[in-house]
DNA sequence: CATGAATGAGAGTTCATTCAT
DNA sequence: TATGAATGAACTCTCATTCAT
């Protein structure tokens, strides 16, 4: 999404990166490590990348790039496509690949407020994502399948956080339930409030 | 809270430890960070905790315990409970002290998929406080200023995950408006809607 | 001097080699470094010198050949030609290029007790050298210009020997009129000593 | 001298940081090389020096202060003065330790355009010595032993230089009788120039 | 000839931990 | 209790060199 043309190896890295943040956490992930999950060589990664840093900058690049892309190809009519991207994002089975990636991305969001160029990027896509979720509502007030007096910005950011805190606390306590049980309450408190009432 | 008479010295390097955080996040925590905050040696930080690991959980325990505290601490009818509430838990000025202990919480919770005493530790405290809420709500019902239908357990984890997620997204990208805009909006898509419309 | 007939490709190594070494200090000059300074690529310079020694040895014969080049190019009378001499080895502005040769040089030198080959292609060139200024000295005394009871050989290696030291301590101190003053005392109290008295 | 009472471990790593250096050189001493001429362990060099910079900023000034030490014991008359100081400046024999003692300072003195903090500690030490001579033939000339048209500073100068450069080459080149012939030359060409002449 | 990706050893440095005092 | 010197493993990063193209 962002550069459209990386080299293989360039993949590879961000990859390898992921698996092994994936593995031992942020803040034992170390070069060695990200190598232990590449196929060439340790002076490989600092050849293609300055520092570390500039290594895990590149890699928020590579996560929020694959996060915006699955959420871009949502469709359909507002109402189900928020349905959807709220699935998407929240309800995760304990095997799906998404929980790591979003606890990969918890990790490097957590480390944001000790590192100015983590921060930007992190921010850069949250602007894009809350845009998103909305102009979902924007469009769907439009179509009259939302209530009038629904408010785009408000929603969409209640919407994002209680999301954000379920998975959270479903990644970091262990509780699988967690985002279901909150995304239900999401719906039953708040979607169904703001759905015009054509057939409930 | 665990120990109940905990010696000076060990509530020293509990307070050290707690700056050291602040200051550098844990990924960089290091125990010569934390003795840099401290008034003794070094060594001394071996002689009370056998390891790292075994320094950061009785601190994780620390910071639980005057967060319960605080969260205990709170009197009144359940709807001003639920408000008093939400507001230690969320709406934090800029320069609150609350701020950085929200942020050492989130690394440590951050950490703890990797650690599993951290997460046994985290786990235990996320299930007291929201006892705590669902609780009040409870509560409510029962006086008659929630509506009956209100389902205690549900807004508990609706209510902490909105404004966790709030935090989190406030502190990280450093939007400090995040968390107020949030809470305004969960009053009005959440609480209005179970209160008892007596005078509104 | 040596070859007659180097590729272009060998001088333009030669050439990258002198402004990363004036730039960088042998200490820590690097094949990248002196890629750096070359128009083309890094593996070009393993491909002419089979090992980084290698492309420094050269580089001391380039280095040494320049030199001596210029040496032999000064003409006159035996007093004057040792003025000049005198003039070309010491007396550096600041700004003059020769100033970073000497350094490379001295550099050079600083490490040939720890390099065979280096302090042997050092050495030929000294040799060389000094014979050109007892040359001067001799051919002085048959034309009558300097006294018959000079020795050319002792009179030789105290001008080199004060000129270099004057040269390092300059170069090496930052104290750009050290040569001038070394250079003024040096005619004082030796040279106007070794002069027939004719005009003065 | 400088700070009168180094700690013994301090005083250790400064004598094996000599022997690195002398086996090794400038270019190719290495933390772990020092390390290796230590009794203790690596680690330990970094708990007393902040960077390998720090360290060599100290070992120049161990270097300074024992050599200025040397030139401080000297005494007697002037003349004697000058003659000893030159004799233990640069007539060294070949397993003289004080020849190893010089090229280690070449070495660093080499390297001083390229670090702020050696040429400084280098600059303070050489005027010292400059003064030291200096003083000797000002005193001289007080005394009447020396010309009173003899400039003391224009003297000191040419002698340092001529004796730095004699051991430079003496020391890079690899020729032992470098120094001793210069030495020789220099008294009879300037320091004979400058003898009020009683009995001579 | 020429490139630049790739390698592996080793550089300086940091770190949790130990230990003598 | 308390100190701070000391350790050794592991860290990020650099380097001369190699090799497929």
């Amino acid at each position: 999404m962002q550069n459209g043309e990386q080299s293989e190896t360039h993949t590879e890295i961000m990859e390898a990166t992921y698996r092994a943040l994936c593995e031992h956490g942020y803040a034992s992930l170390t070069m060695q490590k990200i190598s232990d999950e590449f196929e060439k060589s340790k002076g490989l990664l600092h050849y293609h990348f300055d520092s570390k840093e500039e290594l895990l900058t590149a890699f928020i690049d590579y996560l929020l790039s694959e996060f915006e892309q699955d959420i871009a190809s949502i469709e359909g009519p507002p109402d189900e496509k928020l349905n959807e991207f709220i699935k998407r994002f929240v309800v995760v089975s304990h095997t799906d690949d998404r929980q790591a990636l979003h606890l990969a991305l918890l990790e490097l969001r957590a480390q944001s407020p000790f590192n100015d160029r983590f921060r930007e990027h992190l921010a850069r896509s949250d602007t894009i994502v809350r845009d998103v979720v909305a102009g979902i509502v924007a469009d769907g007030i439009t179509q009259g399948v939302f209530r009038a007096d629904a408010e785009p910005e408000a929603v969409a950011q209640l919407v994002l956080a209680s999301m954000d805190g379920a998975r959270t606390r479903g990644l970091t306590i262990g509780d699988e339930t967690y985002p279901a049980t909150v995304s239900d309450a999401l719906y039953e408190y708040v979607i169904s409030d703001i759905l015009v009432e054509t057939n409930e």
